[in-house]
DNA sequence: AACACGGGGAG
DNA sequence: CTCCCAGTGTT
């Protein structure tokens, strides 16, 4: 095995974190934990993969889960079309009669790109494929001292050609996980931890001093400040909700508190306080009120619907009204 | 190539 | 509070 390889892997043996899906091989197990971990961290992942396992075993169990329960599964994970492209994917490989093991037959699934369909190839069955994941770029751009933006596709393209030359035809699952694993604890953003790195030998970025000051990164969307009002409508033991549309461009059929542009006639009786949340290159600022029940519900498009409390622990409820459920139960403690 | 999509952790 | 993180599908 060539020398990195070899310098690298001694590395992960010893020093990799111990991740649930790390003591498994199957490769249903495996995928589920790779698009889970798209945009989101590990430890967040780790409870929502035990008990989406525990529901859904097998593709064939998560290929006829209904949808709302595959929704409340996912819910607080975020991107929730991962969670619909992942039961199409179950779908699919239902339908072939399982998983083939070949690198085209995971990426012709839905949800499963580049960075994952390399990732299954590689861990589940042993396929030479480099993943290069964000943790990947910034190593192999500190690696090959690479100044390119990454957000240019030129620049994904010449790293991804850096870690297709380094991947072993041994162990590329373990590869990939140890160039991940470096990126995550030693090679990381601010102040990369260099003196402990195993392969701080080959870096071109850290032979020139450059290391911290890499990977490029030009693009930079302002974020959108929005504001929000929502408000609790409640009686003994029920909430008043409403459900987007299966349509909806985000949040498709999930619940939500009302808007005050849903009750125009409702008195806004208290001000609960505000609450921040933040996504994407959104933030919203939420204003809570605790609001009277109106006479008459209006309203047949927005099909508003009194939800029992203990009820919403099996519903899609988004976490803007998770936050402001969470304030007015605060409030009612103290 | 640009944009939309959630949510959370670190400092 | 501010800054940072970064796969896939669509346009």
């Amino acid at each position: 095995m060539p020398p990195f390889a070899r310098k690298l892997l001694d590395w992960y043996a010893h020093a990799h974190r111990p991740l649930p899906w790390r003591d498994t091989a199957d490769p249903w197990a495996i995928l589920v934990s790779e698009i889970m971990l798209q945009q989101t961290r590990a430890s967040v992942v780790i409870p929502y993969w035990q008990r989406f396992l525990e529901r859904y075993p097998t593709p064939a169990a998560l290929a006829v889960a209904p949808e709302q329960e595959l929704l409340t599964m996912w819910s607080g994970l975020g991107y929730y079309s991962r969670a619909r492209n992942l039961q199409k994917a179950a779908q699919a490989i239902t339908e072939a009669g399982g998983f083939r093991p070949e690198y085209e037959f995971l990426r012709a699934l839905p949800g499963v790109g580049d960075y994952t369909a390399a990732a299954v190839a590689s861990i589940a069955f042993g396929l030479k494929h480099a993943v290069l994941d964000g943790n990947v770029m910034r190593v192999a751009a500190r690696l090959t001292c690479d100044a390119g933006d990454i957000g240019a596709g030129v620049t994904k393209k010449r790293l991804q050609a850096a870690v297709d030359q380094l991947i072993p035809a041994s162990q590329p699952g373990l590869f990939n996980q140890a160039m991940m694993e470096l990126g995550a604890t030693l090679c990381v953003p601010r102040q990369p931890q260099c003196l402990l790195c195993p392969v701080a030998e080959f870096c071109e970025g850290r032979k020139a001093g450059r290391a911290s000051d890499l990977p490029i990164k030009l693009r930079r969307a302002t974020p959108i400040l929005e504001a929000m009002t929502l408000l609790i409508v409640a009686r003994d033991g029920e909430l008043l909700m409403w459900q987007r549309p299966a349509d909806s461009d985000r949040l498709a059929g999930f619940w939500e508190l009302p808007e005050a542009a849903h009750l125009p006639n409702v008195l806004k009786t208290q001000k609960l306080g505000t609450v921040r949340h933040g996504i994407v290159n959104h933030s919203y600022t939420i204003t809570v009120y605790l609001a009277g029940v109106p006479r008459a519900l209006p309203g047949r498009e927005k099909q508003l619907k009194w939800i029992k409390r203990n009820q919403l622990a099996e519903l899609p409820v988004s976490t803007t009204s998770r936050k402001a459920i969470q304030l007015w139960d605060k409030g009612r403690e103290s």
